[in-house]
DNA sequence: TCTGGGGTCCTAGGACCC
DNA sequence: TCTGGGGTCCTAGGACCC
């Protein structure tokens, strides 16, 4: 039961679209990322790479390597038209796609060898068409599973097309370090560094013990990944768990009101998103950042899912009134969990909700067509610089 | 150079029920 | 009279991913 997954992964998507798209940015360092005083680095091209700026850094530190850059903020809503355009070419070439992000996703083309004797020459074809329609580059790992082929297209970037033929996995894996692994990530990385054990090779040498050590529950699961087996299927179809939105402050904020009313913008914004995916939660879920960096969630779950932003609102608003905060608050968030569909047929609420929902319905569809600010609540007029 | 915003999954303690 | 054990839900925190 072979099989054949490949993984495309887009080059510097946000700053190669915007290089795409104005042709003065080609050839230069663009850094995609928040413009603010606490903004951090999204994407950078490849240009601006080379000066070590990379996602997740400090856009100030970015600024300090390379004061010549041009920094953008980037425009999120062109991007997820862009990954649509992308998602459609790969449609074509089958109907098994699991979007990981905007810019990456896996495709399953086991079983096509009538068609494409060689899986390579369907990645070839993939990426030929991104470029071809949509003018960018892709990188593209083949592999018989998710594992080895999302790591196969992170080894060939940029432009990459790389191919880990079945009996191949443990050579490819090798050299390779630890923090290449799936769940792997700084800390764990640190821990296994100290014990001696930097290379995937390394680890796949070690005993079961070491990892009961490390990896708990998931030892089994690791133990398998290191040789390079992995069954995960590709999964198309995704059914969200929790819906957010969350702030980070210019400025620290201290006043309670203040807090209150984002509370109220980030609710709605929450809310929203609910309504438009049809979705209800019953457990809501504020999360603080201080000013030291330690980060708070208190939450709440109610005896009825809502996607009203009131409801959302109410237990939000009544979390923070009533922490005690003795630093200032450097980001708010808010966050739904526990969904489930909501059922247009059947009215899930009373007759009062009822009608509430079908008001915001109609704001939200008013928002849609005018723009954000066609319509505001009054308890936001005046306040609209949270918004 | 002080550290975004969108998520997922896991753990562990306590409440609560039978 | 001084004490069980399993299952599930809720909550808070943390690691991890892009």
């Amino acid at each position: 039961v072979k099989r054949w997954i490949i993984h495309v992964d887009m080059d510097a998507f946000f700053a190669a679209v915007e290089q795409r798209d104005n042709p003065e940015l080609r050839g230069k360092p663009v850094i995609v990322g928040g413009l603010g005083r606490r903004g951090v680095v999204s994407t950078a091209s490849y240009e601006a790479r080379k000066f070590g700026i990379h996602s997740a850094m400090p856009m100030a530190e970015a600024r300090q390597l390379c004061p010549k850059g041009i920094f953008l903020a980037g425009d999120h809503s062109k991007y997820v038209k862009v990954s649509a355009d992308i998602q459609s070419i790969l449609a074509d070439f089958s109907p098994a796609i699991e979007p990981l992000s905007l810019d990456e996703a896996f495709l399953d083309v086991s079983g096509m060898e009538w068609l494409y004797p060689k899986p390579q020459e369907i990645a070839v074809k993939i990426k030929r068409r991104i470029k071809k329609e949509l003018g960018l580059v892709a990188s593209a790992g083949v592999a018989p599973n998710k594992f080895l082929a999302k790591l196969a297209s992170d080894y060939g970037k940029p432009d990459g097309l790389v191919v880990v033929e079945p009996g191949m996995e443990k050579e490819f894996l090798r050299d390779k370090s630890v923090g290449r692994l799936w769940g792997v990530g700084a800390t764990t990385a640190e821990l296994l560094c100290s014990a001696g054990i930097n290379t995937i090779g390394q680890l796949a040498k070690a005993d079961r013990a070491v990892f009961e050590k490390f990896f708990g529950s998931a030892a089994a699961a690791m133990r398998a990944l290191v040789v390079g087996a992995d069954d995960r299927p590709v999964v198309s179809t995704h059914v969200p768990k929790s819906m957010g939105n969350e702030i980070t402050f210019e400025k620290d904020l201290v006043a309670k009101e203040e807090m209150e009313a984002y509370c109220l913008a980030l609710s709605q914004k929450v809310g929203r998103r609910l309504r438009k995916a049809d979705l209800i939660g019953r457990t809501v879920t504020v999360k603080i950042r201080l000013a030291s960096f330690k980060t708070l969630s208190r939450s709440h779950t109610l005896d009825e899912a809502t996607c009203l932003d009131e409801k959302i609102y109410e237990v939000a608003k009544s979390v923070v009134s009533g922490m005690e905060l003795a630093q200032g608050v450097r980001l708010l968030g808010i966050t739904v969990t526990n969904l489930k569909p909501w059922m247009p047929q059947i009215s899930l609420f009373g007759e009062s909700e009822d009608k509430r929902l079908r008001m915001l319905r109609a704001m939200d569809s008013l928002k849609d067509r005018f723009g954000e600010t066609a319509i505001t609540s009054c308890r936001l007029l005046g306040e609209n610089k949270y918004t």
